[in-house]
DNA sequence: ATAATTTGTCTTATACAAAAGACATCAGGC
DNA sequence: GCCTGATGTCTTTTGTATAAGACAAATTAT
């Protein structure tokens, strides 16, 4: 089925989103712009941007990141220019590491 | 309707979706995680959280913070501890502002 | 090389998120 | 203190994202 959640997020988690739809509101107050407005200008209903100002984990991470994006809060921190950079360089982190994990009879190396 | 997007998202917003992907496939690999194990520590399906690693902008804002917390992906380069010091912060920081933006006859003082 | 597991990717069914709209309440400017 | 527009919040309808499962291709360890 779908979205049978039965994990509740973490702590970090909620607290994560919900300061990024404080950043949003504070962004898109401070630019003097409406509810309305921004939805409509990130294509989405003023509904759910209403929710992602709320903090609902439920939203399209996409539709957060464009209205994040819109109102100038800085996704990882990173302005826009050097996100690419940003993406290479992870990629090329990442094709150092094997393709796939193996759990070898050995040792459940997990995390403590 | 639901999910009727006409809009296509910005180039900043699909390659910070993009980058989140990659984090989080690269801090599972580090972790030796298999996809199976982190997506059932997250509480979704191995689709989505391929669906996440590949950069998809339609799943879940709590789903894809949650696997990026789980593999050690700092959100907003803030770890842990330091969030809650944070949002308080930034509603501090809200509170000054109006609770309704009125466009008045004068000018929208929109982003540059 | 082989065996076994992991990953990439589709398909299907269904629960649910999104849009739209409505309304009351609230807040800002006059 | 009004008026007007903005916001908070529900409800209903409908499209679609999600989980689950299946399979092939890839990858790792032996």
């Amino acid at each position: 089925m779908a979205g049978t959640r039965t994990h509740t997020y973490s702590h970090y988690t909620r607290q994560a989103i919900r300061l990024l739809g404080v950043l949003v509101r504070t962004g898109r107050l401070e630019r003097r712009m409406t509810a309305r407005e921004l939805s409509e200008r990130a294509g989405i209903s003023r509904d759910m941007l209403y929710r992602i100002e709320k903090g609902d984990p439920r939203v399209q991470l996409g539709a957060a990141f464009e209205v994040a994006a819109i109102v100038g809060v800085p996704l990882f921190e990173t302005e826009h220019g050097l996100l690419e950079a940003r993406l290479h360089a992870a990629r090329d982190r990442l094709a150092l590491l094997p393709g796939a994990v193996r759990k070898s009879p050995g040792k459940v190396k997990d995390d403590f």
